[in-house]
DNA sequence: GCCAACGTTGGC
DNA sequence: GCCAACGTTGGC
């Protein structure tokens, strides 16, 4: 089972707006990086494990859990006009964004912030969430990684 | 609000 | 194919 890690900016969609969704599932759209869509799309599986992640906020941090509950399909955002994640290049037939669907698994009894993961990156390696100006939305994490974090809670 | 880092676009 | 210009991300 792989693990990763889901950023969305909390005024856009945080996650108490995945908790307040029916079966606290929703699909995860917009999202309009290759890398991210390639990670989505050739390797989620159902029932891989996702940190979900606050950016762009007072506290930026992971504050959850979520648990991948479909497979990649295709974001059906891009073909809508008025939608702001709009991609004429992407069609219906031949579909450039995918998504996936997320179940809340739980929220962490803490955010465990950033800055706090950045003073331990050094135990972090490759996680590019700590690297200097990442900015790749979705991004796997490792077995250790992924135990490492969660000890921190 | 600022701005560094990054990805994409498009002229050549 | 190169690379400057541009738009976006996201921490601070």
């Amino acid at each position: 089972m792989a693990h990763w890690l889901f950023k969305s900016e909390p005024d856009t969609f945080g996650i108490d707006d995945l908790a307040a969704q029916p079966h606290q599932t929703d699909h995860w759209d917009g999202v309009r990086n290759y890398q991210a869509r390639n990670f989505m799309r050739d390797r989620m599986s159902v029932g891989d494990l996702g940190f979900f992640y606050h950016s762009n906020t007072k506290e930026p941090g992971i504050v959850g859990i979520v648990e991948i509950a479909r497979e990649a399909y295709a974001d059906h955002t891009a073909f809508d006009p008025e939608d702001p994640h709009y991609d004429p290049k992407s069609d219906p037939d031949n579909p450039r964004w995918f998504m996936v669907d997320v179940k809340l698994v739980r929220k962490l009894d803490r955010t465990i912030t950033l800055a706090e993961l950045k003073e331990r990156a050094a135990d972090l390696g490759d996680l590019p969430l700590v690297r200097k100006g990442n900015r790749l939305s979705i991004m796997p994490v490792s077995d250790e990684q992924w135990e490492y974090i969660l000890s921190l809670e």
